[in-house]
This record gives structure tokens, sequence and C-alpha cells, in this order.
DNA sequence: CATGAATGAGACTTCATTCAT
DNA sequence: TATGAATGAAGTCTCATTCAT
């Protein structure tokens, strides 16, 4: 809490070389997210990343031992960045109902700004079954918070995870294709939380109320 | 046979030569169908296909002139094929929200029973989004009878419309990938349509109406 | 017996389609082999073994499924070869000592003629284990003819069978480079037969004999 | 250290600095020679090299200019220590026959006590036709001194060379598959000498003869 | 129309070699 | 000198597509 960013990998000594290492691995990550941002998994070649992120092409395999690897790393990469976006909305609130209003939301506005990001994302997920459950995972806790705070009501918890996502990044995929609407972060956040079973009162208050802070994610 | 026929569709008279290309055609595309079950759209090869198929690998482009087209026509048969059985649903039923909530109950229900073709529909809808306005539209007519009924009363008809089909993927998604639990089907549907605005009674009492007659589809 | 050449694989009927299929075949096995006489089995590349073939590289891979697969079927087309011309070696010749010393001698006339053939045969015996045990089962039963005749005395028959054919496989070597002698198939053979216990008298007369008819191999 | 020294084999004077020079370019070689054990000389990886010398990758390039290079000193390195060898195998005795039949039996105990170094010998020899005349000019003194003795009495120089060196590789070969048997290095002495031309008494006489001092080589 | 052999572009991957630190 | 990241040529393999039969 004190000091932040301690990256979650590597216990290594952290000497001179181990940076540009760092920076070049992260460079091919980013480079392999801006191109999923376009094509399928599938589609993109590691000939393609090497480009994007200005390298040889042999130079990915210092850093990843097969295209699956890759592919992998980013998924990884993405899920992490994920967590931390979650987690920071939650800072400061108590209200698992209101944590996931707001990760809704957030979610989905970055998705209006960002639909490089958003499209990655939608792709990514769609991939890659580990993500989908480490996703679920973070979206857990919020939700029986909310339930044992008496606001949600759902009857099976896995259900309602699935639905809570499946909507959410529908909602993004939609800013993605361009068919975002005035206040679409709200009005999804308000059927998701009556779906969850919210009264359609709180579930307005709740979608409505002011977003903390910084806009980050 | 006198005019050289080269229609893209298949408006031509099922003349007797015709009936034949027409079940080789469908049979290619059926086992395409078939592999989606198994693997991503562009991981398909269509070697596969035509082993698939039963036919050697030059017959395919006697049917398709590239590899796109056949995946494109996979798209469409699949299209047609979810027209058909939505429209089956709504038969003799007068209720938009009741002919939702059988549409979301029989496509999750035919999900948990056909996870094969569950995982081709929810890989098709990901990859094309012709398909996916498609489905829209299909969709739509129930949702504004629904409103027009007094039960649903959402704000937006666009998200409510994303809302519906992405919480039915995913909760075929969920089927495909083995997570399906006890009346899946009426507890998604039951939470989609408080979300689309109807009471928790009401989404409840239709959550858990009858089916219709065959569970075709 | 009365019909020759019955290829030992594909008991499939030999239809139209199917004889072209076997001459590419053998035409790419037969370019690899050309080019084992020039360079060693790791250091060919498919491609040059294609262009050899004077096929395209993709061909390769509709009779291989591997690089590996390519150098064993060059492994067993030889040793197929060898045992072919192993057998007319013994055909008509009923003395087990007489019948190494006729091997010996045309292996090595052979290597003489045909050093590219010798060079292939080297390097492929070096490299594939398969291959030295198969040549082994066709020495081993001239070898114990010859010890049933009384000719041949060696004590320990793995032994012996490694001497002859190690020797023959130097002397093919010396062949390959260019170190043949006058009468180097003769010194060979007698040297053989005196190691394996046959008396120096007996070993010349054996190694001295006059050939069978045709120089084939 | 005043004058600029490369000098491509080691006559430069000792001086301080080029002892550890000496040493890693000697572990280089060392460790290529441990992977010879295991792989094809074209299989080996100069990563792999740098590895099992525990040095980086770019460190092999201020000892040697080329791949080739490294393969070239290996063989040299393998040579100088064979003559060692046989160098050893002779101190004392002055009979070449004997020396030849000691020489042949401790190559084979060494083979089977050390596979390892045996399975590269065998590479490498195969490999580096350099290597095999180096060795001819060692056992040919043997030779001729064994023929002035009169107790060998070979016709071809050339080819009692050939075959002295293919039957002691030969049986070393079998140790490195394992088939090695009991008594293999004095049964394959006593095949080689009997072959030379010496009589079956005497070459059984010397074969068994005891082994010098130390086991070394 | 059906077949399947042939093609060749392009993807993945390895590795000898260079070079800044 | 030692290091190891970066490079890019070259090799293996896949697969959409063509075409003679």
């Amino acid at each position: 809490m004190s000091r932040a960013n301690t990256s979650n990998l590597e216990p290594a000594p952290p000497s001179r070389g181990h940076k540009k290492r760092e920076r070049t691995r992260r460079g091919l990550i980013d480079a392999a997210v801006r191109l999923f941002a376009r094509k399928e998994v599938g589609e993109i070649a590691l000939l393609d990343v090497a480009h994007e992120a200005e390298v040889a092409s042999g130079t990915i395999y210092n850093y990843f031992r097969s295209r699956d690897e890759v592919v992998e790393a980013v998924g990884l990469a993405m899920a992490d960045e994920f967590s931390e976006a979650i987690a920071q909305h939650s800072v400061g609130v108590d209200s698992g109902a209101r944590r996931i209003a707001i990760g809704v939301r957030m979610f989905i506005l970055r998705a209006i700004n960002d639909p490089d990001w958003a499209s990655a994302v939608v792709r990514v997920v769609h991939f890659d079954q580990a993500m989908r459950s480490k996703i679920a995972n973070y979206v857990l806790t919020d939700l029986r918070a909310g339930k044992d705070e008496g606001v949600l009501t759902y009857e099976h918890e896995a259900i309602a995870l699935d639905l809570l996502v499946s909507c959410t990044l529908g909602a993004m995929r939609s800013a993605v294709e361009g068919r975002s609407v005035d206040e679409h972060d709200m009005l999804v956040a308000e059927m998701i939380l009556k779906a969850l079973g919210a009264t359609a009162t709180r579930a307005r208050k709740l979608a409505r109320h002011e977003l903390p802070g910084q806009p980050t994610l």
C-alpha cells in the first residue's frame, strides 16, 4: 500500500539489463494487444506482431517459446490489467452492489473511449476460457457482498455471474461496433442490477450514482 | 441446362440435376458447421471440411469460389436455421414477453441438449456481424410487443436487445462449457425479463410457464 | 518366383492414379538418395529434395508427414534395395562362405563403380540404426551357413557380424574417397574370411572365385 | 600484449592472461565433445555448447570465428587426444603386432567404460576425413612393424589399415549401442589379427596377452 | 461434376552471428 | 573479454487454390 507497482512476476534482482528486457517484452505484448483490436486471435501472424513492436521476427522467440505462449501472455497481461482496473474501482466503496454498478459502467465507458482496447478484450475473452474464469473470480466477491447487503437477490450465483459478465461484454461490443448510445453505461448497469434482483428504484439510483475520482482505467 | 446458370443464391428452378447439387452443397455446409463446434472459424481447414463431408478437396470449389465464401455460406445457413427456429417458438403465442421467455429458454435448452450446435452458434455469432443483426431483427418484434403489452419497460430498445441476446448467448456458452445448472433456462429467462423491466412476480411466472408442444428447434 | 517385382508395400488396387502417385513418391526418394551422396543427412533441406525431384516444396508433404518420415523412407528404400541385391547374390550359390565372399566383393565393386550410391549408403548406415540391424539380418544366415559348413569358425556371432559389416562398409568408404586399389574387393573379402576363421588358403580361394553372371546390383 | 597476437594455434608464450583464455577455450571444446556424444555434428547448436560450457552465447565468438571453426577445433582436439592415447599404449612394447592388439583392445574397453566418449569418437571419425587420416598415420607404424616381425602378412597396407580401423570403430559403436559382449575386446582383436595374416594360435595368444599397467586412456 | 496431385505463398520456428553495454 | 538481446536468413510445415484426368 505504501509502495505501489510491484510487478507480480519475476522476483529476480532488478539489474540493469532486466529493464530493457522487460521493456521489450512489454512492447511485444502491447503490440499484440493492438493487433487483437483489429484481427481475430487466430489470424494474427507473429511477423505482424514483431513488425508492430518494431523488432525482428526472431526477437519474439527470445521472450516466448511459441505462438501459443504469446497468446497466453497477452491473455495474462490483459487479465492483470483487468484485475488492477477492477481493484481501482473498489477503492473506498464498501457496497457490493455499488461496486458492481461502478465496474460495469467504467468498463463500458472505457470501451466507448478506447474501442481498440475493448475490441481486444472482447476477442480475448471469447478466445480464452482462462480469462473468463479469472474475470469471474474478481466479480464474485462483489456479487456476494451485494446479496449480503440485501440489495441483490439472485437465486443462482453462477448464473448471475454469467449474466453480469455477458451483458457487460455485450455492451462493450456495442461500443466497438459504434452502437453506443447516450448514457449507455448507466442504462446497462441499471438493467443488470434489476436482473440481479435489485428493485427498479434502487437499480436506477445505483446506476446513476456519481462515479469515483479519476477516470483512469 | 440451355443457359449457363450462375445464380449466386438459389432462385434456380429445381430441375433434375439440381437436386443432387443442392444436396452436396448442403452436405458441405453441414460438415463445416459440425467442425465449427470444435474449432475456431479461422482454424478450420477446407481439407477437413471436405473430409467431414466425404468429398474430395477440389469438389468444394465446384460450390464455392473461395474459403471466405464457405464461411459466409455457413453463417447464412445458421442464420436461416435461426429464423426458422425462432419463428417456430412464436407460433400461436400472442404475447411478446412470453415469446421472449420461450425463445430464451428454448435456445438454452437446445444448447444443453446439443452443445455442438451451441458451440457453433456462439462462434459464428462472435465472428459474423451480419448474423448478429439478423438475430436482432427477429427479436425486435417481440421486444416491442412486450413493451406495448405493458409488461416490459426498458428505456432503450437497442440496449435491451443487446442484453437479451448477450445473456442468452452467455448462457449457451455456459452450456457448451458444461456449466449448466438445474432450471438454467428458467432462471436466465427470469433474470432477463426483470432486466427488461418486468416485475419480479411476472418475470417469474413468465419464465416458468409451460413450454409449447414439440421441443423441436 | 514366376512373376518378379511385386512391390512389398501397398496392397491397394493398382488403379491408374496410383501409378503416378507411386512414380512421384519414388522420384522424391531417389532425389533424396542422390542428395545423400553429397551431404550429411541432417544437412539436407527438403527444399533441395523437392528441387532435385523437380516438384514444388509442398508436394513432399503429400507423401510424407514430416522431414523425419522422408529420411526414414529413404532408409527403408535403401534397405529394400539392399535386400534385393543381397538376394541376387545368393541365387544358385549354396555355400554360406562363398555367398559372403560374393556379397562383400559385389558391394565393394558397386561402390567403386557408383561412388554416389556408396556415399549414400555409408551415410544412411551411420545415421540409421534400423538399417544396420536390417543388414545384419540378411548377413546372419550366410554366416551361420558358413559355420555349419565348417569353413568359418568364429566364436561370437554378433561380433563376427559386426566385423563383416564394418569392414565392408569401411572398404566402401575407401572407394568413395577414391582410395580403392587393384583387386580391392578380393583383398578385403579374403581378409574378412580369415578374420571369420577360414584358413588362409581357403580364404584366398573363396575370395578369388569367379563371380556369378550379371554384375547387376 | 604489445603486439596484437592472432596466432591461430597455440604457439603463443604462456603469458599471464593466456592461462584463463586457454581454459575457457578448452571448456568450450570439451562442452562440444560432450554434446557430440548425444547428437550428430550437424544437430548441435552453438547455444547449447555455450550453455554446456556455462558461458554466454556471444563468448564463443571470442574464441572461434564461426561454427565451422568450432567443429574443426573439436576434431583436432579429439585427434590430439587420440595421438596421446595411442602413444601411451606403445610405451614399452616393442612388438608391432602386440601394440596393435593392445590398441584395439584398449579402445574397445574404453568405449565400453565411457560410451559417451566412444559415441563422440564414432561421430567425429565419420564426419571428419582429416581425423581418419590422422588415425591411420598412427597405426601405420605398428602395422609395418608387425609385418617386419613376420607376424602379420597382409598384402596391401592401405587395406589392412582400413580394416583395422573400421573394425575397431565398429566394435566401439557396438559398445555405444549397448551390444558389447564378454571379452569383446579380445575377440575383436583376435579376429583383426587373423585378418591381418597372423596365425590363429598367435592371434589368440596376442589378443589375450595381459594389458600393460594403468588402464588410463 | 468429382477427384486428388501439385502448387507456392506464407506462417512458425531455429540458430549462427553481430553488437551495445 | 563477457554478456545476452537483437537480428534475419533459412528451414519446416500448412493450406487455399488450381488443374489434368
